[in-house]
DNA sequence: AGCACGCCGACT
DNA sequence: GTCGGCGTGCTC
């Protein structure tokens, strides 16, 4: 029986910062429902504050005599506020996690240090009526005000939380020096804008046919009310900032505020610069090098009216825009727009719910779209407009597939094949730069045969098996176990075996071979301190080095013109990982590497290094052919029931004992498979694929299981997780907990 | 954060 | 004794 609710009280402080139980009145029984505004009764004083209901319960956890009742339910507001919570709580249906989660995400960190530079505590009398008013509270022994005084009398103007926390003086000591007329509370609405402006106008770009035509589309759709997500699918350096530009000056100039997603690591300075230059201090910037103070005050800005266009990661959708009429969503494919943590939200869907609340446009743009959202432009959910032409001229690089079987057979046991050793030294005889690129991902292990390219793959999930201690080869899906092997099954060679090759040894082998090279090197080891990751890109740049070797991070963003060849080492590393995403995922590394090769006037070449030169993710990529690779791709995803075809549910048990964890992930996996409807057929039933141990078995003395839910529709998963939560919640279970992760991006 | 409670020195 | 200022701690 669902009579107590927690409550958060609408203030912002830590204190507070904690649910509170409210006893339901009858009247509200029937309608009062998580995430609910109610007004309740607080303090000694009674006063009545806005809230959300964060859990419904029908045990009362606190002393029943002091309890109060909520005093009425807010319904149906239009401002800012309402927007954020339905946010959450559409972010917690969706999502799975607590109310209090989702508030958390969506509501901006609400901070003490705002105070420092916002309220300012100053004399309101002159200096010798304020030397007389210190007398007389020295005399009455007031030292509290005294205290305060002598301060005010050196320094005109004190910080007000200095007045409060180092002087000693309490709220209600300035309240009366302020009733008495001495003091004066300033309250500050100048906001830390981390923007710094010295630029200049930038002249308005025409716009190619291409561009005009998609800017004309989704602004003839808004402006007759039909707002809609598009899919802006554009090769790389065919011009798809301007049109993010254009568009966003368009909705402003309609008084719309337009929310601008990139990716975590990519937002480069030159993509930034053009929208200073556009919007100037009206354009402000989130990223996680803001302080806690200056994200707030980011969204104070943002509420009063200040700034129009806001870019940031995928937390810059929370940004409290009264009317947002744009979001996009650069770089659309990146794994970085899904949170890794509770609520592990996608912010592409986010971002369309969000669209509709305000009546907004959403535009996806990317050169490789995501799988989900290729699949919705071609079911026709999103309007697809496409950027054809490279506008910068350019011709597309030649690109190699190089068999690492034939090397082997050949007798080259290095890692470098002899096409790329022989375009190597050219480059550096030529004085041009290369790149070379190892897409290793995630811990685990694949096995692959280094004669015949068979890799050990699941049975039952058509992924690849992960290598784990003594050899055992472990699906990490359905927990499918088999043997180390020492032969390959399919051919019979002894050269099967993981591919352990780092940056680091790459790094010594290229210098064992070419003493007079130059190389830099980056990857998680080298980029470590803060900036060092800008530095050794700019280093590179700027021909301090023929060779820079790295792991993904060096394909993203920024551009380098005397590169003309890229090489990458080994395009199996991402191919097997044991993750339905790999092919996707390959194709688009694979994308982005060549894209990387060539953008000056010289022609670029790329070498693509594999095992598996017939696997479609490769082919395609070498080819450049998007499309080709979307058709097989997603017949891959419907045979195995995949997203985007089919959703899919991760159900993470964490507990602290073995025992513990695997029983209850195989009560968990039995429940979730009681919502099955059994009378579908069972082609089209829900399945439940596991329960396994993670990935990552064991993290901190935390055993980890997981098991995953399938069903073409995401409602009905909604229905298994709701279901789930509620069931653990009768279990009163300690040390153990769950998570969910509705179509996870990393499944290992 | 805001408010009341209780402590402590000062004063009719 | 009581009045008023001041620090402390609680708020379902």
């Amino acid at each position: 029986m669902a009579k107590y609710a927690d409550v958060i009280i609408n203030i912002s402080h830590e204190k507070v910062d904690r649910p509170f139980q409210y006893r339901i009145p009858s009247e509200l029984q029937e309608r009062l429902e998580v995430g609910a505004c109610v007004m309740v009764p607080f303090g000694r004083g009674n006063k009545l504050c806005r809230g959300y209901v964060t859990e419904i319960t029908g045990i009362c956890a606190y002393d029943p005599g002091k309890i109060k009742e909520i005093h009425s339910l807010v319904i149906g507001g239009v401002g800012v506020e309402d927007i954020q919570i339905r946010l959450a709580r559409w972010i917690r249906r969706s999502y799975g996690g607590t109310m209090i989660q989702a508030l958390k995400t969506v509501l901006p960190a609400k901070q003490t240090v705002k105070r420092i530079e916002h309220k300012k505590v100053r004399l309101a009398v002159t200096r010798e009526e304020g030397i007389s008013l210190l007398g007389q509270c020295q005399r009455k022994k007031q030292t509290a005000r005294a205290r305060l005084l002598q301060e005010l009398l050196q320094e005109e103007e004190l910080p007000y939380e200095l007045v409060t926390g180092k002087l000693m003086v309490s709220p209600a000591v300035i309240r009366g020096l302020e009733a008495a007329g001495a003091v004066h509370v300033e309250v500050l609405q100048s906001f830390r804008n981390p923007v710094k402006r010295q630029v200049q106008e930038e002249a308005q770009k025409s716009l190619s046919p291409e561009q005009q035509e998609a800017v004309t589309q989704v602004m003839t759709d808004y402006d007759s009310g039909n707002p809609g997500t598009y899919l802006l699918q554009g090769i790389t350096g065919s011009g798809k900032t301007e049109v993010y530009l254009r568009l966003a000056q368009e909705m402003v100039s309609r008084g719309r505020q337009v929310i601008m997603l990139i990716p975590e690591i990519a937002l480069t300075y030159q993509t930034l610069m053009r929208f200073y230059r556009r919007f100037g201090d009206r354009v402000s910037v989130l990223n996680s090098t803001l302080s806690a103070g200056e994200k707030y005050d980011q969204c104070e800005r943002a509420k009063c009216g200040e700034i129009d266009v806001i870019i940031g990661p995928r937390s810059a959708l929370f940004v409290p825009f009264p009317k947002v009429g744009l979001i996009l969503m650069d770089e659309e494919h990146e794994a970085s727009y899904k949170s890794e943590s509770t609520p592990k939200y996608h912010a592409r869907e986010t971002a369309r719910y969000l669209a509709s609340l305000h009546g907004a446009s959403v535009v996806l743009g990317s050169a490789t779209p995501s799988m989900e959202a290729a699949y919705q432009a071609e079911k026709g959910v999103y309007r697809r407009l496409l950027l054809t032409k490279r506008l910068t001229g350019g011709s597309l690089p030649r690109v190699y597939t190089v068999d690492l079987r034939e090397e082997l057979k050949q007798g080259n046991r290095s890692i470098f094949s002899r096409k790329l050793q022989e375009l190597l030294a050219d480059r550096l005889q030529r004085r041009q730069q290369s790149m070379l690129f190892i897409n290793r991902r995630g811990f685990a292990g694949f096995i692959s045969c280094r004669a015949c390219g068979h890799v050990m793959k699941c049975p039952h999930c058509d992924v690849s098996l992960s290598e784990h201690k003594g050899g055992r080869l472990v699906c990490h899906y359905c927990g499918y176990e088999t043997p180390a092997v020492h032969l390959c099954p399919a051919c019979g060679s002894k050269y099967i075996s993981g591919f352990r090759a780092g940056t680091q040894q790459i790094e010594e082998r290229l210098r064992a071979m070419f003493p007079d090279m130059r190389i830099l090197r980056m990857d998680a080891d080298t980029t470590r301190t803060k900036d060092s990751y800008e530095q050794i890109l700019s280093a590179f740049a700027a021909g301090e080095a023929d060779v820079l070797v790295g792991t993904q991070m060096i394909v993203k963003g920024h551009d380098f013109p005397n590169v003309t060849l890229v090489g990458v080492l080994a395009a199996d590393l991402s191919l097997s990982v044991g993750d339905y995403r790999a092919g996707e995922r390959t194709f688009q590394l694979l994308t982005q590497a060549a894209g990387r090769a060539g953008r000056g006037s010289e022609p670029g070449e790329v070498v693509i290094q594999t095992y598996q030169p017939e696997h479609y993710a490769i082919t395609y990529a070498a080819a450049q052919d998007y499309d080709g690779f979307y058709q097989e791709e997603i017949l891959y995803r419907e045979l195995m029931g995949y997203p985007p075809v089919s959703h899919m549910l991760a159900v993470q048990i964490y507990a602290a004992s073995q025992e513990e964890g695997s029983r209850l992930a195989g009560q968990l996996a039995e429940q979730a498979g009681s919502y099955a409807d059994q009378e579908k057929p069972l082609n089209q039933r829900m399945m439940i694929v596991g329960p396994a141990p993670a990935g990552i078995g064991k993290v901190n003395d935390i055993y980890r299981f997981v098991f995953y839910v399938k069903d073409r529709s995401y409602e009905e998963l909604i229905r298994v997780k709701d279901g789930l939560e509620a069931w653990m919640g009768e279990q009163q279970r300690g040390r153990v907990s769950l998570q969910f992760d509705f179509d996870p991006m990393n499944t290992l």
